[in-house]
Order: C-alpha cells, then sequence, then structure tokens
DNA sequence: AATAATATTTAGGCAAATCTAAAAATATGT
DNA sequence: ACATATTTTTAGATTTGCCTAAATATTATT
C-alpha cells in the first residue's frame, strides 16, 4: 500500500464513524481536502485492491482486508503519538501532524516493539483508544462532561474553550488532561456536578463542566 | 524536498566520500540502483533548486545548500538508528532499511528532541559519526583493519561494508562494535591477519579486515 | 411527473519519477 | 590521430496521484 492509499483507507474508516457505514465521494473528498474526481480515481484503485466494496454513485464501505489495514494504520498513528508525549515531551496538542507522517513507516518489528517499549498503552494522548496488533480495541465515546451519566466514569481528554482563563483555572483546580472523573451527582437546579477526579471529591459549575470532554470506554 | 530528492542528495554526499569531489551519473545510477537517464534527469532538478552544482558531462558536486541538507539527513539517519538499536532492541544489522524511511519524517522539534532523550550520541551503532544540528561533527580518524601496521591496538568502531550478509558474519564471530585489537601478525601471501581480539587470538581474511574500522590509540 | 439542484463519474491533461532505446559527448587504445 | 568503447544525455513512454471541465446519474422540489 502506498501512503497516499493508506491516507484514504483510514479516511473512509474514520468517516465511517468506526462502524462500517457507508461513506460517499463527497464527504472523503472534504475529509480529506480533495477533488471528488480525484477521490473516484482512488476508489476504483482500492476496488480492485479488495480493500473497498465500491459500486458506482453507490459510495463505499471498507472489506474485511480494508478495515483490518485502516486499524494498523490507526494503531501506529496512536502509538507514535504516545511516543512523542511520553518519551519526546511533546504536548498533546502538537502530535497529530508528526504521527500523520510516521503512520506510514513499514516496520511490523519496530511497531511491536515500540508498542512493548511503550508498556502496551491502551489509550492515546487524545483518550483514543490503540487498536492491539490483531486490530482489537474497545469503542469509546468522547462526551462534554455536563452530558454525562451519572455513575459514570471517564477520562478528561480535552477542552471545548480553550481561553487562557479556563486553562488557568483549570490548573487553579488541578484538573489536568489524563485525569480519570466520575460523575457522582447532579443538581438540577443548577446543572452543577458533583464528581470525583483522581480519588478527590470535588463540585464544579456546569459552565465548567460544559467545557470538559471525558472519553468514556464501554 | 521530496523524498526522491533527499535519497539523491544523501547519495551524492556519500559518494562524494564526506569531501565534496566531484560523482559521475553513473556512479550514482549504481549507488541508488537506478538508471543514469533517470539520475540526468534528477540531477538538473537538483541544479534548478541550487543543491548542486552541475554541468552537462561534467558530473556534480553539492553546493553549500546541498551539503547542509546532506548532513541533515545523515543525522536523522543515524539519530533513528540509535534510538531503534539502544530503545527499541534492534541489532545493529538490521536497522539500515527502517532508519532509511524515519530519516524522510519532518519535524525539526521532533529530531531535536530525539537528540536529547538519547543523551546527544556522538556515533550511531555502526560507529559512524553522527552530525549536529548545525551540521558539524569531528571526521572520524578511523582506519581499516588492514591498513593498521603490525602490533598496533584499537577500537573497532565501524564497517566499511554494512551488508546484512557482512554484519551477521561479525556477530557469528563475536566480533562487535568496542571490542579492543591488536595486530599480532600480517601474512604477505595472503594478506589475512592474525589478530587479538577482547583477549582471543584470531585468524581473519583480508576482506574481512578491509572492512572494519578501527579507532587507533595514539 | 417534470424540472431543478446536487452528487458522482468520465475525459483529458499535468507533474513527478521512473524506464528503454537512440543519439551525442567524452575517454581510451593503438 | 583516429577508431572504438564508455559515459552521459535526449526523446519518448509509463505509472501514480492529482486537477478542471463536461457529462451523467441521483435526489429534491414544485
Ligand atoms: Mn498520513
Ligand atoms: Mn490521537
Ligand atoms: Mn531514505
Ligand atoms: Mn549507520
Amino acid at each position: 500500500m502506498t501512503l497516499s492509499e493508506e491516507d484514504y483507507i483510514k479516511a473512509i474508516y474514520h468517516l465511517g464513524k468506526g462502524e462500517n457505514t457507508t461513506v460517499t465521494t463527497n464527504a472523503i473528498a472534504k475529509g480529506m481536502d480533495t477533488k471528488p474526481s480525484s477521490v473516484t480515481d482512488m476508489v476504483k484503485k482500492l476496488s480492485d485492491k479488495g480493500l473497498v466494496n465500491y459500486k458506482k454513485y453507490q459510495g463505499v464501505t471498507l472489506t474485511a482486508l480494508g478495515e483490518n489495514s485502516a486499524l494498523s494504520i490507526v494503531r501506529k498513528h496512536r502509538l507514535w503519538e504516545v511516543f512523542l508525549v511520553d518519551k519526546l515531551n511533546f504536548s498533546w496538542d502538537e502530535v497529530h501532524e508528526v504521527a500523520e507522517q510516521l503512520e506510514h513507516i513499514k516496520s511490523e518489528k519496530m511497531i511491536d516493539h515500540l508498542d512493548a517499549y511503550l508498556g502496551f498503552p491502551k489509550i492515546d494522548p487524545h483518550g483514543d483508544p490503540i487498536p492491539s496488533k490483531d486490530g482489537e480495541f474497545k469503542k469509546s465515546i468522547k462526551k462534554l462532561l455536563n452530558e454525562a451519566s451519572m455513575g459514570v466514569e471517564g477520562i478528561c481528554v480535552g477542552v471545548k474553550d480553550s481561553s487562557v482563563a479556563f486553562l488557568k483555572f483549570l490548573d487553579k483546580n488541578k484538573i489536568a488532561l489524563g485525569d480519570t472523573v466520575t460523575v457522582i451527582d447532579k443538581e438540577e437546579f443548577d446543572g452543577s456536578l458533583h464528581i470525583k477526579i483522581n480519588g478527590r471529591n470535588m463540585h464544579i459549575s456546569n459552565q465548567i463542566a460544559s467545557n470538559l470532554y471525558l472519553q468514556i470506554s464501554e
């Protein structure tokens, strides 16, 4: 598989939301910042190679082979992201572009050794799950904290409001990315939440809760 | 610079022996396992970009810009080789092919952080020097073992032939980088050498001796 | 059901990097 | 010095991945 083919397969996988729903030509073009005619060309090629199911005007789905390939690329992408954050001190918002390149390096031995070296991580720096070598992983959902039901547990993986004021507030209150959060109780009146964060009980306003993303694994 | 341009620039650098000697079209073709006509095409392109000096039928040399680029690629290649050996437990005969891919990843921040993470190594797993960020490195004072005089003692710091076959031969015969070698005697007839390596006596052919670099302690 | 709007495909072309075959320049040998 | 051999360049073709413009299919609207 060429670099370009890999990027298409990965895009089709993501646009199909991990589940194998049909993806349209225009959606792929938008997702990859290219033209629909280019997508048609490539989709034919991928179909010839048995990576996607394609019938004119009907959109595409990944074949079993295509889905395996997609998971393998996603695995590499996310393992490299962990490497960049854990070992090279990149911050979570700097890794994507580099991982976009690293995911195409071809060496099964390298990626397996990297996996072991990183301690077989289960999620990447954005809280997304890392498929195992044989393509298995837990599905997870990203939700705003104020939309999580009572009792739900998740990992804090991002902010909606990235203003300095908000980030300073989080810092001051020792809320950081990667923290484990459990929803203990919700106040009907003002939408505020009682949560447990890294074992510590806290009461946070709805305004805060509606700007924190939680990754919830099923 | 494209991946292919980078590989050409690196090949020209190596064929020029690190010194900036003129390199011929055929030499590049051989070194890169491609055809002379392809080399001519690419060399024109590199010349247009100011990376090489080129006049028809006269061969090429790197410009200052070209040499800087070459050193930057060599730096990346060798740092990744150190990473693979030191962190991912690759052996020195397995790293070249993967480093050939990794050297093209574009992120200055990543390579500088990698350098620091590896502890600013000065040589790669084959004993070759690693250029610093600004393209400086100590020219290696290494000498081929078959060129060393009798009685000379040195440390094995690199190989000239880095083919898998040769590296495997060395492993099998327990010859490794860092080993201390003393030249006991030289056979005039076939150029073979009697050496002492880590206290063990050995008789090696001229072919082996002419592919092992020694750093001689004066 | 006919028309308009949108989505998708086809046709034809371009740039990068490669190749083969032929032509031109350079180097070598007597 | 001249013929021959070798090296290098040119000409023309191919593949991959992309593009624009035009044609065609599908979907939405009246
Ligand atoms: Mn990519
Ligand atoms: Mn990620
Ligand atoms: Mn390379
Ligand atoms: Mn090396």
